[in-house]
DNA sequence: TGAAATGTTGGGGCG
DNA sequence: ACGCCCCAACATTTC
């Protein structure tokens, strides 16, 4: 009996149930990566040189068991069937996933194919954590209340006398970039190791800007490399910064959650009335904020990380996101393009679910009038302007008071540093004080449009 | 997982 | 000793 496992968002062997029931099911396995061109190109450099070094580590996991990975181009719903047909295989296992297209291209894919779905991307399937009625909570702590009373499931684990099929093993396509992500599950491993000599400082030191506080994990957890529930049970609850981490892996299985039940969220305001808000069309806004050249020191820091290095710092997430929506009053669906496009651990249901709560326009999201103040925040983070001098060097030489905002600093002190503003520098392109009143006129005016209703469509 | 505006309190300088 | 003012520090309200 020869079986298909079909890798999507799920590039390791360990803690894989898709895998687990494959090797335990049958006696010879193909392990097939469907490389969809369109997708491929749809995501920055980063995250293609990660996918390409990810695929590379899979197959060196499957050498080790004999076999070989094999990567088809096309579109999954007219190569998985030719493939199923020219090894002959009776069944395909793969990993359910959530966002809108994957569940259209599964659905079509179940119907024509004798297949297994198992859920391996996140803590707990959709489903599994609902209220008492019934429901999936629209309040984030209710929901991680339930996630974490929730058992996990048996885990189940692969039989190793299964033969791996073998080929000529994966085309890659070739990338830009030079490979300078350590692809594979066991570089992934040690990520999480490195992660765990720090996981108890975790809620003191995350937010800080300037030193290594978060995971870094993200990326690992979208291209499977990790398994969440095996770094959840890992990282386990004997601290606070140990329970801390674990919630944020409640975040991640609640917008994955929200996104499976609401596929319109992607588009559309979670909150129906803030459908009405009527953004500024401002290319040239935009332009500035994507480059980083807002003159804003803490956002240009932001988006100048995230195209040079495919990551942000969650909190500067935060900041570049509430800057694009509030202070620019931006539509947040351009934001979460740009961000999707860019990030390495780019997925649609946390990008949108956390756009949706920058802007104020999900379910327990930020409340509209909260608006982050970039300096006020910037001085708060980043005290010492460690983050800022890194990926702002133009204002290297401000000092520590002077850095995080350069706009008010007195002449001759910019002078004796170098910096010149309008020139390699810029002026702020907005008055965050105009801007804060500007924002929450246009909130307040679609609220009066579509009086809150307190539903979810 | 805010911040600004406004209100309250109390210490200290000063006449 | 007293009233007055200033203002930092903190609390509350508002968006």
């Amino acid at each position: 009996m020869h079986h298909v496992v079909w890798f999507r968002r799920d590039l390791r062997l360990g803690d894989n149930p898709a895998w687990a029931a494959a090797t335990q099911q049958a006696d010879e396995v193909t392990a097939l990566f469907v490389l969809d061109p369109a997708l491929f190109t749809n995501a920055g450099p980063h995250r293609q040189e990660a996918l390409v070094a990810h695929l590379r580590g899979l197959d060196t996991e499957l050498r080790e068991r004999g076999g070989r990975l094999r990567v088809e181009h096309g579109k999954p719903l007219t190569v998985l069937p030719q493939i199923v047909d020219e090894v002959g295989a009776g069944h395909v296992h793969w990993n359910r996933d959530t966002t809108p297209y994957s569940v259209t291209r599964d659905d079509a894919l179940a119907r024509q194919l004798s297949c297994t779905q198992h859920w391996g991307t996140l803590v707990h399937e959709p489903g599994a954590v609902l209220t008492q009625k019934g429901t999936l909570s629209k309040v984030f702590t209710p929901f991680y209340n339930t996630w974490y009373a929730t058992a996990m499931h048996a885990w189940p684990t692969e039989t190793g006398d299964v033969t791996v099929a073998a080929n000529p093993g994966p085309g890659l396509p070739d990338v830009a970039t030079p490979l300078s992500i350590e692809g594979g599950e066991q570089a992934a491993h040690r990520r999480l190791g490195d992660f765990m000599n720090r996981v108890d400082n975790y809620l003191g030191q995350r937010d800080l800007l300037a030193v290594v506080g978060t995971s870094m994990l993200s990326a690992d957890l979208r291209f499977g490399t990790l398994s969440p529930r095996e770094v959840a049970d890992i990282v386990g609850e004997q601290t606070e910064g140990r329970r801390g981490f674990v919630r944020q892996l409640a975040w991640r299985d609640w917008y994955a959650h929200l996104l499976y039940q609401h596929p319109t969220m992607t588009s559309q305001a979670l909150k129906p009335q803030y459908n009405e808000i009527v953004w500024r069309d401002d290319p040239a806004g935009f332009d500035a904020w994507k480059h980083g050249q807002t003159g804003f020191p803490i956002i240009d820091a932001g988006m100048r990380e995230l195209a040079a290095t495919g990551y942000m710092h969650n909190r500067v997430r935060m900041l570049t996101g509430s800057f694009l929506v509030k202070d620019l009053l931006i539509d947040w669906r351009l934001g979460e393009r740009w961000f999707r496009h860019l990030l390495l651990d780019a997925d649609m249901s946390q990008n949108v679910g956390n756009w949706q709560w920058v802007a104020g326009t999900g379910t327990d999201a930020a409340p509209y009038f909260r608006v982050f103040n970039p300096t006020t925040q910037s001085r708060k983070f980043d005290p010492a302007g460690g983050y800022l001098r890194r990926w702002v060097p133009e204002l290297a030489g401000l000092d520590d008071k002077a850095v995080h905002e350069p706009s008010i600093v007195a002449p001759l002190e910019l002078a004796a540093a170098g910096v010149v503003l309008g020139d390699n520098y810029p002026h702020p392109i907005v008055d965050h004080s105009m801007a804060r009143e500007r924002v929450l006129t246009a909130y307040k005016q679609a609220l009066a449009i579509a009086p809150d209703s307190g539903d979810v469509q």
